[in-house]
Parts: structure tokens; sequence; C-alpha cells
DNA sequence: TCAGTGACTGACC
DNA sequence: GGGTCAGCCACTG
């Protein structure tokens, strides 16, 4: 086991997200052991940006926020890929969270 | 090796 | 009910 599996784990569980779902850092933490993982998960997506294409726009905090738009490139773009999926984003954050939640530790 | 940092979360006031 | 604080894990300099 290496170190890199964690964030590796991480990019696979976000490309298994299915299209029009998110889910939470929190939960992919939880799903990888630690639920206190959070914010190193937030980290790996950090990161994979730039390596990898990773649809980290479905992933956000545990309120449905779009907490980490400023990393995409534009402005708005992660609130636009998210409503080019059928999503409905107002003030930074995902309208019926709870409706679109995708949950791998129950899911996968 | 040590200290700092972050796209988070839960608890407390 | 909303704002603040501290803990948490893994990487970087």
């Amino acid at each position: 086991m290496k170190k890199i599996d964690f964030f590796l784990k991480v990019y696979d569980v976000v490309k298994k997200i299915p299209f029009g779902r998110v889910t939470t850092y929190g939960s992919i933490a939880q799903y990888l052991g630690s639920k206190k993982s959070a914010r190193t998960v937030g980290w790996a997506m950090n990161s994979s940006h730039k390596h990898f294409d990773i649809p980290a726009h479905r992933v956000l905090n545990r309120n449905g926020i779009l907490t980490g738009k400023h990393h995409f490139h534009g402005t708005n773009l992660m609130q636009q890929l998210l409503e080019g999926e059928g999503l409905i984003v107002k003030d930074d954050k995902l309208i019926n969270f709870d409706k679109y939640f995708w949950d791998p530790n129950t899911e996968l």
C-alpha cells in the first residue's frame, strides 16, 4: 500500500459518480476508511485537475455548496458543468442536493 | 525531520 | 439559527 493510493482511490471514486449525481468530500473520505480525511480529499481534488480529467464539479461539501469553484478555470465553470448535467445551482449551492446525492458507501 | 497548509466537518457559544 | 474554533489526514518546502 503506497501513500498515493489514497488519492488514486479518490480519483477512482469520483470517476464512478454517475452522470447527473453528486457526492461529498466526507462520504468519499468515509468510503476510503477515515471520515475525518475530508480535507485530504479536498487536497486530492486540488491535485486532480492538473494531472487527470476528474469530474471534480460533482464533489461538493456536505451542504451541497460549490466550495471549490475558484479552483476551476472560469468562475462559473463549475456551476455550468453541473447545470449541463441537469442540476440546478443557486448561490453556489446545489438545489435538491439530497435528491441528487450519491453515496459511494451504499452505491458502490 | 518539523512546521505550515488546505476544494472539510462536527461541536460549541 | 448562524458564526467561530479546533481536530483531522496527507503533501510541500
